[in-house]
DNA sequence: ATTCCTGTTACATTGAACGTAACGCGCTAA
DNA sequence: TTAGCGCGTTACGTTCAATGTAACAGGAAT
């Protein structure tokens, strides 16, 4: 684990302070400095420059969340990440036909990571959240493997692979196989991996150059998704991953 | 002009190199660094470490645009800030209603900030920016001053109010006569103020403590908006005004 | 061939950022 | 009441992280 000289330490640290403000609203001053293994003075300072720039603000009973500029900064680089901005209107689109919920993945450091989203407004849905993390080899959010190059597939994969559910893939050869599979049906369908009773489709999504980017998928109760649907979804989503990657320049 | 000892100067000018990419995507390293009067390799270092983090990546040109930990954090920050959670349902329903663009903006470096809004689908609206920044003094957004101390709405205003159509109020004294006939009625209507053939309503959105936040307003074009629309728009605000309010805890 | 941009690296200097220690304050418990 | 413990905060002397200078390589335009 080489630390990368070209690297501003008190900017980087200043990043993991932000990081956990937002995992953690209204988080005081000392648990950041726990949590990060940080002085109390240090962090301070930190905070003292963030709440400055309106990066966080103080809460009516002295913790923090953050603030303002975020808000301005998020709304910017919605509109900035062309991923996003492209996938969002045919999301809502393909959402609202199966009235299901719609995620939209990219790997981020060896683990998938939720940059897109829509629920729908019934009931019961499968809730999903931007900024979730899971790790890549469970779910369907498998498919952002199957395209790698081998070698890369196994440094995203860690030593051992946890158990979510009994249906979880923890045999490597297994899941390799999968993989195998997904890249000749150009998808991935998988049922209770990581919840119990929850079904998701998932396809990929091209680049400009034709690597994979991002997985698009819909996630729903297994109780109310019969066969045809799934085949329904799937069509679903070929078409609007193919209009994103149009839209990128594939 | 004293600098506050206790802000970290590399975590300041790296929030301003983030501020630089949100204003203008693709930007170089050389405009960054000339803009904000910066050496190149501290600005390096900057954006080395902002996309080491995934604050901003690198774009196919070499330029640079904000990341996905962005839209992470902004996503966070929306359900974090009370006020933009609070308020946001409630605009949307305002906005369906009147089918015009709905706007909330706060207090921020005594400017007006926008801070959420709501546009409608039809063709000719109003066009309405997360981020943008306005003055205070002109246009509907002027109920901000309104509620303030005499003494603190001094500071908040520029030596010099300039103009941006005929309509805008350049002169202090009546400046001052509509603030107190905002504290009357409780609410603003102005016409082409900052642009011609717009007119807009705001009302005051009050904290918990009671003093004013923020202003909820409706602005729509001249030519299609009666009287009796505004007084529809101004009594559809105070109402969500008041339930913003009592969200906020007042 | 020359000029003028980029982005980048190397390195010696220095002052910005650091941790330690101590403080005041508001709790809760004794 | 007193003691204890957590909080946020301040002051200060030390030090190494961050800095600017200078020089470099590559590309584009002249």
């Amino acid at each position: 684990m080489r630390e990368d000289s070209s690297i501003l330490q008190s900017v980087d640290t200043a990043i993991s302070v932000l990081m956990s403000v937002a995992k953690a609203p209204d988080i005081r001053l000392s648990e950041i400095a726990r949590n990060l293994g940080e002085t109390k003075p240090r962090i301070l300072r930190m905070l003292r420059t963030l709440e400055h720039r309106g990066m966080v603000q103080k809460t009516q009973k002295g913790g923090f969340r953050l603030g303002n500029t975020i808000i301005v900064l998020g709304t910017a680089a919605s509109t900035q990440v062309d991923l996003v901005r492209i996938a969002s209107p045919i999301m809502e689109d393909v959402g609202q036909k199966v009235n299901e919920t719609v995620q939209l993945r990219i790997i981020d450091n060896s683990e998938a990571l939720c940059i897109a989203k829509f629920e729908p407004t019934r009931d019961l849905r499968v809730h999903a959240m931007i900024g979730r993390r899971r790790p890549l080899y469970a779910g369907s959010r498998k498919v952002l493997l199957a395209f790698l190059p081998p070698q890369v597939q196994q440094q995203m994969l860690p030593e051992q692979l946890d158990r979510f559910t009994p249906r979880t893939v923890t045999h490597r050869p297994r899941l390799i196989a999968q993989l195998e599979a997904i890249r000749k049906t150009g998808h991935c369908i998988t049922r209770g991996e990581v919840s119990e009773q929850i079904v998701s489709v998932a396809v990929p999504v091209l680049a400009f150059d034709g690597s994979v980017i991002a997985a698009l998928n819909i996630a729903a109760p297994a109780f109310r998704t019969r066969e045809d649907d799934l085949q329904h979804f799937t069509t679903l989503l070929k078409d609007a991953a193919r209009q994103i990657s149009k839209g990128l320049g594939w």
